[in-house]
RNA sequence: GCGCCCGUAGCUCAGCUGGAUAGAGCGUUGGCCUCCGAAGCCAAAGGUCGCAGGUUCAAAUCCUGCCGGGCGCACCA
């Protein structure tokens, strides 16, 4: 029975034997303290009854104390501050953790909070008008992490990317491929005008026309050659899309195609629906006030859906002047068909300049199920680039832009990972080329990957030092654990015995860098260690003369290594197991 | 003008959904290599948690109003 559960039960009776008046205790929580000093676990049951039942904090913590202290794992307990019950529990308790660890292997820290309920993470779905960039690759990685610790947390996980094939940005693309196709037959096309993409990127797919289609189209219509240009720019861009994030591990269950979501007639059913329920009308939007109104601002009816019900600060137009979807529309239809699809939870990973947008979404969300579901949109602020301290100069004008593909062939794709998590999402994040390779204690990749690199080291070592020793995960987990009484070895097996709890409150924040912070500080105690044993003999990890500790610090050494491979799968980085220079 | 996000040590940032004396890295100062990897560790100094109210046993955390910075603001995506 967890301390939680046997402290609920245990002052239900104290309160009948006290002709307590009612009491809630859903807010009596037992937890590790923050800081270790005080305990190995605390209750603040007596602060929060206190007032519930007219009574001291506490003296009603003298009682919680003999409550606690009769719980058999419990060795001391005691009230603290005003009115903390600060306990110690046998170190059997702490020791077994390892057992678990090395029994569990990575797959330590797993849960079955999601309970198998489904969840749909929607990330990158970036425009496939050119390659993907630095800030992109930010919102793919939490995505991608987010989708492996709701999976680790136990829910069912789905992938997927939005293709946004669809529109008048793709036929911007379609045109400037036409360009490039014509410059790859020899012709002279000058400046890229103003409309089109500059980027060089698209020179092969132009070049790969002509290859395909030699002279086909030089002279056709543009509505004959636009869809051909539109076809071979998306598939090739696409392509090299998935080919980026392959490259860092990311993998997408689903990709949903905007245009085909509208050929499926989607977007009128979704349009159907909203009408029926007299969220449709036509209507003349105010134009903002301030700074910002567009000269071009032209006062007329548009077909509005009423997001100011939801939530939304005004209506929103889903239908453009010349009588077709708004971007909106097809997204109202497209998250409609997601969560006919997904029947589940909604997540959406956006790049910060979508900010304005979340509202609206979950309005029509909201509006489409009844209330049933909602999409959560986490926001992923801007990347600034630079390299040894200076920005790197990017523009979007000229295509010039630092993309992912630069960051893999620069640094690899763990350091890009890893990097991406050290800051909460909406939190700007600095990535800088040449510290983020730095073998140093200030680059947290190095300092978390060299943790685990030691562990192997030491693991290796164990071989030479006791050859005939069985040196297995199963083996080691049988070794006499009791033997780890330290403070030291204690203050390790705590911070692992915490990881579970961990996985659980980032899952349930849906915050994937805190295991980045995890692990920085599993490696910060483990290192600790480390140098201590060079001091004092007894706190080394082999000790030729002492094979029964040795075992027993291997298997702390082996948990650590694996509570951290563990950590680095949620992000997707690779454990190192050797690090030389 | 409106909406969203941010404001914590000189700098870059955490802070486990309201808990005890607010933490880490860099930088500064001073220590630790006959011994498992010193690419590491230990210690010291450094704070009105932007400001002002409010909620309660308890606020960096929740609410309101300001101040400063970022992003966005019909028919783009």
């Amino acid at each position: 029975m967890s301390f939680q559960n046997y402290l609920t039960a245990e002052l239900e009776k104290l309160g009948q034997a006290e002709n307590w008046p009612e009491f809630d205790t859903a807010r009596a929580a037992v937890e590790p303290p923050r800081d270790a000093a005080h305990g190995d676990m605390a209750t603040n049951a007596a602060m929060v009854l206190a007032g519930q039942v007219k009574q001291n904090p506490r003296a009603l913590g003298e009682k919680i104390t003999e409550i606690l202290k009769n719980h058999p794992d419990v060795t001391a307990a005691e009230v603290a501050g005003p009115g903390f019950v600060n306990f110690r529990l046998k170190p059997e308790i702490w020791q077994s953790c390892l057992k678990t660890v090395l029994e569990s292997g990575t797959a330590y820290g797993d849960s079955d909070i999601g309970r198998g309920r489904h969840v749909n993470v929607e990330y990158v779905s970036a425009n496939p008008t050119g390659p993907l960039t630095a800030g992109h690759a930010r919102g793919a990685v939490v995505g991608d992490a987010l989708a492996a610790l709701m999976q680790k947390a136990g829910y069912e996980v789905i992938r997927e990317y939005y293709i946004n094939d669809a529109g008048a940005q793709v036929e911007k693309l379609a045109r400037s491929v036409y360009l490039r196709y014509r410059e790859a037959l020899g012709e002279e096309i000058g400046e890229i005008p103003e409309g089109h993409y500059p980027g060089e990127y698209l020179k092969e797919v132009g070049e790969a026309l002509k290859n395909r289609d030699c002279t086909m189209w030089t002279e056709a219509e543009e509505k004959d050659w636009l869809p051909v240009c539109k076809e071979i720019a998306l598939e090739m861009m696409m392509e090299e899309i998935r080919r980026d994030l392959q490259d860092i591990g990311i993998k997408h269950d689903v990709f949903t195609s905007e245009q085909a979501i509208i050929d499926a007639g989607a977007v009128d059913e979704a349009f159907s629906i909203l009408e029926g329920r007299d969220l449709i009308y036509t209507g003349v939007l105010e134009p903002p006030k301030g700074g910002q109104r567009p000269d071009d601002w032209e006062e007329r009816p548009q077909t509005l859906f009423r997001a100011t019900e939801f939530g939304d600060d005004v209506d929103r137009p889903l239908k453009k002047s010349d009588g077709s979807w708004t971007y909106f529309a097809n997204d109202i239809a497209y998250h409609w068909d997601k969560y006919k699809r997904t029947q589940g939870a909604l997540i959406n990973i956006l790049g910060a300049d979508h900010g304005g947008y979340v509202k609206r979404l979950s309005a029509a969300v909201t509006a489409l199920t009844e209330g049933k579901a909602s999409v959560e949109c986490k926001l992923c602020q801007m990347v600034h680039m630079f390299d040894n301290g200076e920005p790197v100069r990017m523009s979007k004008r000229a295509g010039t832009f630092v993309t992912l593909r630069d960051i893999i062939d620069k640094v690899g794709g763990d350091v890009l990972r890893f990097i991406m998590l050290t800051r909460k999402n909406d939190q700007t994040l600095e990535f800088d080329f040449a510290k983020v390779v730095e073998q140093s204690k200030e680059n947290p990749v190095f300092y978390v990957q060299y943790a685990h690199a030691r562990c192997c080291s030491v693991l290796r070592n164990a071989v030479e030092m006791f050859p005939d020793a069985d040196l297995s995960d199963a083996a080691l987990a049988e070794a006499n654990l009791s033997l780890l009484e330290t403070e030291e070895d204690l203050a390790l097996i705590r911070l692992m015995a915490g990881w579970p709890r961990f996985v659980r409150s980032a899952a349930e924040a849906a915050e994937p860098h805190r295991i980045a912070f995890y692990l920085q500080e599993l490696a910060a105690a483990f290192h600790a260690f480390w140098t201590k044993g060079r001091g004092e003999t007894q706190l080394r990890f082999l000790l030729e003369d002492n094979r029964p500790l040795s075992m027993a610090r291997l298997a702390l050494v082996r948990s650590v290594a694996l509570v951290t491979a563990s950590g680095l799968a949620v992000m997707g980085v690779q454990p190192v197991e050797e690090m030389h220079a």
